[in-house]
DNA sequence: GTATTGTAAATTGGATCCAATATCCACTAG
DNA sequence: CTAGTGGATATTGGATCCAATTTACAATAC
């Protein structure tokens, strides 16, 4: 073997064009470019990435696994939309695991991890920029979540909060929601801060429950429109 | 619109071929009939099923969005192996979602339902086929949680209980998890039919962590080997 | 005018073909 | 004999081509 150092990126991983269109348009539905119910060419996607259909088709199984679109056999793909009850139930479900997940975080979480996680609260906090918001609430949470040690976890409260993220953003936006949590988030720093696991828990469960409730009062409203 | 009446399968439904590859995959990994890190070609697949290699590859993209199988660029798939830690947080994880979901059920399981888990349940007791357990088992439980009104927890309990199948079936046949299991489906099933959900959820989560305990120490054995 | 049939265009899903990459093995140099 | 090179073979990933199905719409019958 020889001696040489060189940095050597893993070529073996490099990102397929696959995997770039599956990012794409996981990214795109996730921040509500694409709509609900919109449905998604495959021709269309292919001309835009400049490839043919057939990574544009794995892209599109790998969505449809992950439950962001619905495929009817010779018909196409288009983006799910969630019921009011799928979307209350999703919440439950964060609540459930995402305060599990802070329990455990709290314990063993790093003075550095928290730095950050106030550092991304209070960008929250002062962002203007509404379209920033769900990004910067995510990762507030997630860095309360990522010391945990439980990796599974985490990838399934990701995967759920795809589902939901569109919805989510309406929450924040449309029903004043952003102002309660600046207030709710500086509570789960504040008990992360003093590593009270069961209050960040607690709080983190609240948290995510009365944002349902907001949202849900919100679509129903919406929906009788 | 005609007023014959027939039964109309629905064409547009109807599972294609990549479905079916897909499900007889997934099926295999589950069962253990193929071996953690076992290498799983296109081509071989493809003649199995007297297709070519398109629907195969697009079973592997959705089975590896799933986390059966692993992928690596230009090498192919390999059946996804947990190391000891990842069984074991899947199985808190499991106790916690299953815990939760049996919770809800059991406040609104019908009677029919209990009757159905119970005749489950003595199947399961009674059967001496080891290679029935494990399946026996996983209905018992399901049955047990169907009434929950919450097919989000249900799939993702599911997905969960693909990954680790294989190793539970380690548990029930190689280190007598069978007859433990036998009396804590008894008692699991005596709260379910009083009605008592706590002691319902209580009981799940300890027997869940208790498989887990019991399996992660017989791998631990395993590996000093 | 409305409902129904038939046909053309659009679209998907699968087969075949081709290029890029990995794997294996024989060969060579030292 | 061993390390390393080069090329044959196997395998994957993508492009192109083709068949099957859906959709839109024109033509026809009533």
């Amino acid at each position: 073997m020889m001696a040489l150092k060189l940095k050597a990126t893993n070529l073996g991983s490099m990102p397929s064009p696959a995997d770039v269109i599956f990012e794409a348009l996981r990214e795109a539905i996730v921040e509500g470019e694409l709509k609900d119910g919109e449905t998604l060419r495959q021709d269309h996607i292919a001309s835009l990435f400049n490839v043919s259909r057939i990574p544009v088709r794995e892209a599109l199984a790998r969505l449809e696994e992950q439950g962001l679109v619905t495929t009817q056999r010779h018909k196409g793909a288009v983006v799910s939309s969630l019921s009011l009850e799928e979307i209350a139930e999703m919440f439950e479900f964060r609540a459930l695991v995402e305060g599990e997940v802070i329990r455990h975080a709290v314990n063993v979480i790093s003075d550095k991890t928290l730095a950050e996680a106030k550092a991304f609260a209070q960008a929250f906090a002062a962002e203007p920029d509404s379209g920033k918001w769900a990004g910067l609430n995510r990762l507030f949470h997630y860095t309360l979540y990522k010391d945990c040690g439980r990796p599974y976890h985490l990838q399934i409260i990701s995967k759920a909060l795809d589902k939901i993220a569109r919805y989510l953003r309406a929450q924040l936006v449309l029903t004043h929601g952003i102002a309660r949590a600046r207030a709710e988030h500086e509570g789960i720093l504040r008990a992360a801060m003093a590593r009270d696991a069961d209050e960040a828990a607690a709080l983190t469960r609240a948290h995510i429950l009365g944002a349902s409730r907001s949202l849900i009062g919100f679509l129903q409203a919406q929906e009788k429109k």
